[in-house]
DNA sequence: TTTATATATTACCATATGGCAATACACCCT
DNA sequence: AGGGTGTATTGCCATATGGTAATATATAAA
């Protein structure tokens, strides 16, 4: 029960959700994730933090940047199968859509700072 | 994205994602869920409200009753898919197999009063 | 060793949420 | 009309949540 409560908890925010739209796409590194998002840093790797707790999200050490990206959901059916629902929810969404293509023009390289 | 996050959030409560697999079993009047749970009667309707605006529960009136049953989630896919998933979900979640046995000997004639 | 950069953590604030008691409302039944 | 019962609403409180600025930590480069 717990498990369920905190996968849901952890799409239930406009933020975050949109996090894991956007990790679907392409494995990502927090500072691109707030370029994307208009979020500040600290807000970012919170919201992070939550979807990992929740199973969804993994991180993986590179250098400096801290790259992350979705789970197969082992971590629990929950997460299995809300993140197998997730790929083909909002797929028409259009401020996901603007998301999507604002992300194609992000990468780590040319963010001046992160 | 809206609709979304109020099916997350409504299923991001214990005693909500109890109340969903109490009306998978059976309808139920708010007094009914209230023996079940132990929670007071204004929390009780408060927490189907939400239910019920996630489009997740519908209400009916019977005289003197209300009473509440999922939907078949033609709200929205979120609300379809998630309710589906949720009938298979905690199946073998103890609590809830406690919940439902408990759910047999209720029945809104024999409570003294609601 | 110093400096720079990417991320995480902490401290703090405003708002949201979940709980209850008290009350209001709706619907019977005399 | 009046009383009884089931549900909804209101008002209030404690805690949870989402946000930021400031700071700490970790790694790379000079």
């Amino acid at each position: 029960m717990k498990k369920l409560i905190k996968v849901m908890k952890a799409l239930s925010d406009p933020g975050r959700v949109k996090m894991v739209k956007m990790l679907a796409v392409k494995e990502m590194c927090v500072c691109e994730i707030q370029a994307a998002l208009e979020l500040s840093q600290p807000t970012i790797s919170k919201h992070l933090k939550v979807l990992e707790e929740a199973g969804l999200v993994a991180s993986r050490k590179d250098k400096l940047w801290v790259n992350y990206n979705l789970t197969d959901g082992d971590d629990s059916t929950y997460a299995r199968d809300v993140l197998e629902k997730m790929s083909t929810w909002l797929e028409k969404d259009p401020e996901i859509k603007t998301l999507k293509k604002k992300l194609k023009k992000i990468s780590r390289d040319n963010l001046k700072k992160c």
